[in-house]
DNA sequence: ATGTCCATGTAATCCGTTACATGATTAT
DNA sequence: ATAATCATGTAACGGATTACATGGACAT
């Protein structure tokens, strides 16, 4: 259950609305806990309810109004609560490993392409780290909130380099098998 | 709903027992894709149901009679039509990474008891990578499906080893913080 | 005209986890 | 004695995905 966790993470930053914390879910944060804005508001609901949060309606002009959630002190005790508790192993669910285990069933040619795509996406998500590590982490004297994501940034930016190598070793090595 | 799927694709093998599919859950597919008991029969039950499977009671003595499941015509039509369309993108949930991310309001000496026992675990699985491949998969003249295996393993195996390099980097970065 | 962005949600279904339940055999 | 292994499942709950629903503003 940490998506309230990193829910109420993300609103140490500043007072979100779900929508800004949907966005959130699918770039920064997204990047190590995705989220869709259904799971989103239907946990905003419940940590309201637990008084994690307080939530205000804000009126705008011309668009829908927001409803900004700022988090209480309840919910910071909760975040420390959960950062002394282990962290489950995140589990592992890869269909394209599953039809290498299946190669002998399986169509071989799709199988290239699909993993051509792949490549093509890690290396989407390798670029969209070096971005946000030039734009946002480059420069010295960095507060510990930048210092932590800068470090989670770092090993985002080596896993990514090494899938894309392997990838590409195995596209190599499939193609070897095709002859 | 690719659970099916990798049933489907252990039956290839030979036939088995949820028992049996059960520990290979735990085992050798389970490197790349992760699935309990309960999981294992409710969606064999489906399977039957979709006559994508046979299942067959086989008594033993002194024993609970087994249910051995063969994977039908149909249910290879099935394998071979999914390894055709494109697979998704594993999704990453990560608690660890969250934590680095709320660095500012997280226990610092807490997170890294759990950043060493998480290295530990990664050098668990690599070990067990190792010791997979040197005893199945080492010698030459492989089949299709093994083959197929050994890139697998391959990629688990530069996979692992990079995540444990960077998990002692990142040790390292928390350390420095802490002066 | 068409589509995307803003902003909120509900409903249905499916997937995953935890706990419960049984009962004999074999190893320490 | 105690625990692990073999072998099957059910029940309850909670998390995740997909589809549906609304409606104005603004850009092409």
């Amino acid at each position: 259950m940490a998506l309230a966790e990193a829910i109420l993470v993300c609103l140490t930053d500043r007072p979100m609305s779900g929508y800004d914390l949907a966005k959130t879910f699918d770039a920064s944060i997204g990047l190590f806990w995705r989220a869709s804005h259904q799971q989103v508001y239907r946990e905003l609901a419940r940590l309201r309810e637990r008084n994690l949060v307080e939530s205000t309606e804000v009126e705008q002009r011309g668009k829908p109004n927001r409803i900004v959630h700022t988090i209480t002190e309840a919910g910071e005790h909760t975040i420390l609560q959960w950062s002394l508790k282990p962290c489950k192993m995140p589990s592992i669910k890869d269909e394209l490993l599953v039809k290498f285990y299946a190669l002998e069933t399986v169509d071989i040619p799709a199988l290239s392409e699909q993993l051509g795509v792949r490549i093509d996406q890690h290396r989407g998500k390798l670029n969209v780290y070096h971005r946000i590590k030039e734009r946002f982490y480059d420069g010295h004297n960095l507060s510990t909130s930048q210092h932590g994501k800068l470090i989670a940034l770092t090993m985002g930016i080596s896993n990514e380099t090494e899938v894309i190598q392997s990838l590409e070793n195995a596209l190599v090595m499939l193609q070897d098998t095709q002859d």
